[in-house]
DNA sequence: GTGTTTACTGAACGCTGTTCAGAATATCGT
DNA sequence: ACGATATTCTGAACAGCGTTCAGTAAACAC
């Protein structure tokens, strides 16, 4: 038989080729120039064949979206295999701005444009999607530096504050640079700089 | 005479009607909600009209987004008036992010929305503009800081790095509570405590 | 009151996301 | 191989969007 399964494997090679495409034209023109006629006349298809592998627009932006979460993690990796806990976070905080800075689209996508897409990706209590591993890569050097008495964080509530605390930072840093480059003149890798001295400095015991 | 006088009185008149529908519309309903027929509606007027008072849509969205600017300033007044410049600081970083998680909407379209709307802003020369004196707000008792020796500043250029570092943090705390409130799980009110006490332990000598 | 400038409207253009009846295609049972 | 059935895709349409423009209504100047 196998007729199923090649109809099966069919239809998620179109997906992917919708998503591909969606990719495409949000990272070279943006999020609004996002258009289903634009998706369509990308793979050759009709706007409303679309509607049979996603169900409208959000569901495409939401897939694009997810393909930037694991994209994250995937930036992480040379940082996490770093053995000292503080310089690995350093790396990693390092390389989320260089991730948003060199996606700017794709940030925008994950963490700026639309609540209800960033909702839809984060917001759920599965602990295995990229998202979050992206998160406990962050967490994991905190809870580390505690657990070694670097730092102050009694419970687990204390270390995901701190790794919170740098995570504001870091999309602080991309999300206001992504918006307005020019005000905040101070240079970005100055400004980096700045922010990671005062973080490792405010939370390290001395 | 005086009917000349009158006359632009009376399009001036017209022109804030337009943008308080507009700001009612983005507040209740958000951006995506803000459009001309809308406004036309909500004014009494045909949305071809709207073109004789704007020259666009972005037009009337940066009108808003400047009356945000000017709320940010007004929300920093009582702060400003602290005697003690850490206390000053700490105060002003604390209203920015009650003022972001107050009004979210109008938060959106000030730095997260439009880099266009943004950049209109901020982007001019002209440092009397409310969105500069806000800024101004938060390098002031950080100048003051540096002059006294109680953080280490020895140029304008480090000030003004200091007072990017902080706004960087405020920023990100309200735009990731704007974007996925649940996420972080840090609740709101704890995190800016992190978040202070990390920066200032980061900047104060000792 | 007449002429002229200004303010406004209705209709239209080309977009948008989405729906749906019907056509085209592929699969299945015999 | 062929008719029946399930699937896939299209064209046309709907309502709404920002914006433009010819033409009407109103206010002004003289």
């Amino acid at each position: 038989m196998g007729a199923v399964e090649r109809r099966a494997r069919q239809r998620e090679e179109v997906r992917s080729q919708i998503v591909d495409a969606a990719r495409d034209i949000v990272v070279n023109e943006g999020y609004h120039a996002l258009t289903m006629r634009r998706i369509a006349e990308a793979v050759e298809y009709s706007p409303a064949a679309i509607y049979q592998y996603f169900q409208n627009r959000d569901a495409i932006a939401v897939a694009v979206t997810s393909e930037g979460f694991v994209q994250l993690l995937h930036a992480f990796a040379p940082s996490r295999s770093l053995d000292n806990p503080r310089a690995r976070l350093e790396a990693i905080a390092r390389a989320y701005v260089d991730f948003g800075l060199t996606n700017p689209q794709t940030y925008r996508l994950m963490f700026m444009e639309d609540p209800e897409i960033t909702r839809a990706l984060l917001a759920q209590p599965d602990r295995n999607d990229p998202g979050t591993q992206a998160y406990l890569a962050i967490v994991e050097p905190i809870a580390l530096l505690a657990q070694q008495g670097a730092i102050d964080a009694r419970d687990d509530a204390s270390v995901r504050a701190i790794a919170d605390t740098l995570w504001v930072t870091v999309h602080g840093i991309v999300s206001l640079k992504l918006t307005c480059p020019t005000f905040p003149e101070t240079p970005v890798d100055v400004l980096i700089a700045s922010a990671m001295r005062t973080f490792f400095e405010g939370i390290l015991k001395r």
